[in-house]
DNA sequence: CCGCGCATCTGGACACTGTTCAGTGACGGG
DNA sequence: CCCGTCACTGAACAGTGTCCAGATGCGCGG
């Protein structure tokens, strides 16, 4: 399969080393078979993040299965995000850093994904907010995430170079457990 | 100069516009000329990078300026990162999108433009937690600016959209305002 | 078994990219 | 006036995404 062999030299080369005559050749085809099949390379490109997503989303939702109370679980599904980030980092910077020409609009598959993935995060931070209405829940779970998706994203770019310490679940987890301590204060 | 004419290609047609050709053509220049004048693509690239960085910098000194207190001025600070970020959501993408190659390391300017940034938000946090250790500062410091840039990166990307309230800055307040709260439980 | 029609696929062509470099031109000293 | 040196040019090379005229094979009617 095309998504395959791609996905194989995406992790092998990067994501500018990703060129529609490379995966052609790995799989015996034509370019121009390629272009039967997709429409061209960014839809090629906007299936292999959405089962990136898939992926992503298949671990959370076993650490997530792993703990049972809420703060321990936060802290996992973090963990568990920033784990596949530095594991498969060419497939998660292409996720955030190939961005569709504004003519294509992303294909809604694609945007439940993202959503599923937020109402995972929603759903754990639930029981911490018992009181809070549907919409600051959802305010307040986005918040946390891209919290933690700024440390895996600044990791996975080598920023961190400069603090000596560079395990990044170390920032994940004071992230989640100050976030969530804070939480407590207001309630 | 170049680097000005290159940064108004940057701003007007993105980071995947910005042709070598295209800067030559725009100053009267040839391809080859700029080629003594920069080692590569990347070099220009990596300059302009820089550039960002100290209007970034810029920014965060100005608005930590306007507030004496060190919870407001942390939220100044995010707010003041937040604003660049969509203003000049170009030049905000490719510094965080344009990744050098392995061959060429970054140039000694850039990391000490990065880490005079997050010293910035260091002092800022230091009252706050007036007994913490230098290395437990700097992390939290670390923590916390990582997921100010989270909301950033994720905005920029139109990753909210889903969420019907898109504006970044009521999450970065957030952010902000639960990780001091956390912070305060804490000591 | 032959010949025709149709669908499928091919490989080259086009416009673009970064990068290099042989050659052209201008300018100044003898 | 001639020659040397230097700056600069524009063409060339290898690569990219994308398209399409034409070849190729395949099945079916005769």
């Amino acid at each position: 399969m095309a998504i395959a062999a791609a996905e194989l030299i995406l992790v092998r080369e990067g994501f500018a080393g990703l060129s529609m005559r490379k995966v052609a050749d790995a799989i015996g085809y034509t370019v121009g078979q390629l272009y039967l099949v997709f429409q061209n390379q960014d839809e090629l490109l906007a299936i292999i993040n959405e089962r990136t997503t898939d992926a992503i989303y298949g671990r959370l939702r076993d650490a997530a299965e792993s703990r049972s109370e809420a703060g321990p679980r936060l802290r996992a599904l973090a963990g568990a995000y920033i784990e596949f980030s530095q594991q498969h980092c060419h497939r998660f910077r292409m996720l955030f850093e190939h961005h569709l020409p504004p003519s294509m609009q992303p294909r809604p598959s694609a945007e439940l994904r993202i959503k599923r993935m937020f109402e995972l995060v929603e759903s754990t931070l639930a029981p911490l907010l018992p009181d809070a209405s549907p919409a600051r829940l959802r305010q307040t779970a986005a918040t946390l995430w891209s919290g933690v998706h700024g440390i895996a994203a600044l990791a996975v770019s080598g920023k961190f170079k400069w603090a000596g310490d560079s395990d990044p679940r170390r920032y994940s987890d004071q992230l989640v457990g100050t976030f969530v301590a804070g939480l407590d204060v207001k309630t």
